[in-house]
DNA sequence: CTAATGTTTAGAATTATTCTAATATTAGAA
DNA sequence: TTCTAATATTAGAATAATTCTAAACATTAG
């Protein structure tokens, strides 16, 4: 999403486009990182003219994922990171480095698959809205 | 796990099989619910002679999850839960009500189908060590 | 131009957790 | 048993991440 569809977005969502939503919005959709807000602090505070505060990094953040353009990702005990969203994914932890990798959601199971699996839980029935993977393990560069 | 299975289990972990951990680990083998370390130390507050202490159920639950008797489970930011673990599995989260209940790991997925879908990502070779999924949704009791 | 509304800010407050260093308990040796 | 070394527990301080507060600023509608 370029600056001008951003802001765009902004509007359409009820959502004042100020530099600072915006710096920080192209800032996530410009990374494949998912990093924390103190993290995203540092990384723009040099892309304002003004320096920015953290509560409105905090504020931004929580604005951002409300008209849902990025989300939370919670990999790790008190703590939240960032993800630019659009779609729907899963993630992979590289659990030698902690790196947090998007993996896209390629029809991996149906939602009948889930449905039929959950229906095996004999209590209860589940209605399933949603599903996010998290995988573990290693990665090797390919050559 | 009756008390004296725990205790055995203790020391066969090197871990001393003090009151307070014996009554920590019990009370999680005993519920189905996932609290935290606040609401465990509310929870067993009076099963113990004298007072326990917050930085007791901490150390505590951190040494449980270092001999693998139970899990954390990241499901709220900046929240952490307990779940008794020994099986590996997964979790479902009413999106009303904010419960989270455990799901049984009969074979969704099998290994070979995780990594045949991660292969399609076509940059790294994944070795999937473990994963979890999140079911999001509602439940509805049956009758 | 002004009022109303919404945004940003610094710093205080809050929440969950970890640290510190003193005291108590434990398990094993004597 | 009693002693001792190692470990565990404790209260309270410290820290980290986040949220709150209330003042200042900016933007928009009339």
């Amino acid at each position: 999403m370029d600056n001008l569809n951003l802001q765009q977005y902004f509007i359409d969502h009820n959502l004042k486009p100020t530099p600072q939503r915006l710096t920080i919005a192209k800032f996530l959709l410009s990374t494949d990182t998912h990093p924390t807000a103190e993290e995203i602090h540092k990384a723009i505070s040099n892309e304002l003219p003004t320096p920015i505060s953290l509560a409105t990094v905090y504020n931004s953040l929580e604005a951002l994922v409300k008209v849902g353009i990025i989300k939370e990702v919670l990999t790790e005990p008190n703590k939240v990171r960032y993800d630019k969203n659009i779609t729907n994914h899963h993630h992979f932890i590289n659990t030698k480095t902690g790196e947090i990798l998007d993996i896209e959601p390629y029809e991996l199971i149906s939602k009948e698959l889930i449905e039929n699996y959950l229906l095996k839980n004999p209590k209860q029935k589940f209605k399933v809205s949603n599903y996010h993977i998290t995988f573990y393990g290693q990665v090797e560069e390919n050559s």
